[in-house]
DNA sequence: AAGATTTATGATACAGTATATCATACCATC
DNA sequence: GATGGTATGATATACTGTATCATAAATCTT
């Protein structure tokens, strides 16, 4: 992720936190900034560690967990559930709507590919699921891979 | 889960484990068994619990963890990463292939209801992921949901 | 602008999940 | 019954996440 997208990825972030009723503090945009740099996906405590590195400025897990939540709320930022780790939207720029995301998940690096899914999919993965007496409460996906450069 | 099936899935597992020259000892048929009589999906430590209940028996949580990984090879059991707990697979006695299963995880209560999912499903769910140079671990899928006594 | 209210962050403690490592026991087969 | 492999126990510790109380910063009200 270049400099010159991440200004701009930072500035859309900051338009949807304030449609949404919430600011996009310094510290927010701070952790934020370190996901975008990461070409994978972070612990909480990882995240502290880069924007300790990349703002040399410590920040308890406890405000970088917070804050997580806060992202996630807004769908800048996605946790990989199979590996306890945070990523940011690949798509924050592009006005997504969030329909069905699927994450490929590189098991031994922790690179992720987010991949938006189609209109027909999507009701493919939602059959069988109401019949079933559940609620779909997260439309995301995540696959466990291996990503080229680890499958070697 | 009633005791009759119980006992034909813990030998139908017991036959899966020797085919793959893996022994089904007494201690993981009693992590296995405890699993089969609970209704949702437990922890490790959870697990540990409930052994200890149902035999009267207490098992260190490094065990239950190695015992766990042991049926996970098997794929008698998988594991819920969104909540870090473990499940027994639904489809021990019926000679499955688990092409690609998706796990319906209640997010409150975490029941888990494991769906198989046909192959055009399978077909779509796999498309892209080799384009992207990614290679697939893993045909397993865990949704975030709520359960219908916990959706209210 | 002073005070009150809300929101965000800091500090500390601790709970829950998981693995590393070394020791011991069990089991097969020769 | 010695040997080697597999399974389990014991202990320590690392990693992930939350609870709670305190403080600071922003916002609102009068």
């Amino acid at each position: 992720m270049n400099v010159d997208s991440i200004e701009s990825i930072i500035s859309k972030a900051e338009a949807m936190s304030n449609q949404h009723g919430k600011k996009l503090t310094p510290t927010r945009k701070q952790v934020l900034i370190a996901m975008l740099k990461s070409d994978k996906a972070l612990s909480a405590y990882e995240l502290a560690d880069s924007v300790k590195k990349e703002f040399d400025r410590s920040i308890p897990t406890m405000s970088v967990y917070r804050i997580l939540d806060v992202l996630m709320e807004l769908k800048l930022v996605h946790k990989m559930s199979i590996v306890n780790k945070y990523v940011a939207c690949s798509h924050i720029t592009c006005d997504h709507k969030h329909s069905f995301a699927r994450f490929l998940v590189c098991n031994n690096c922790h690179k992720v590919k987010e991949i938006m899914t189609n209109g027909s999919t999507v009701k493919i993965l939602q059959g069988n699921i109401e019949e079933l007496g559940f609620k779909l409460l997260n439309k995301q996906l995540e696959l466990n891979c291996l990503c080229h450069e680890c499958a070697g």
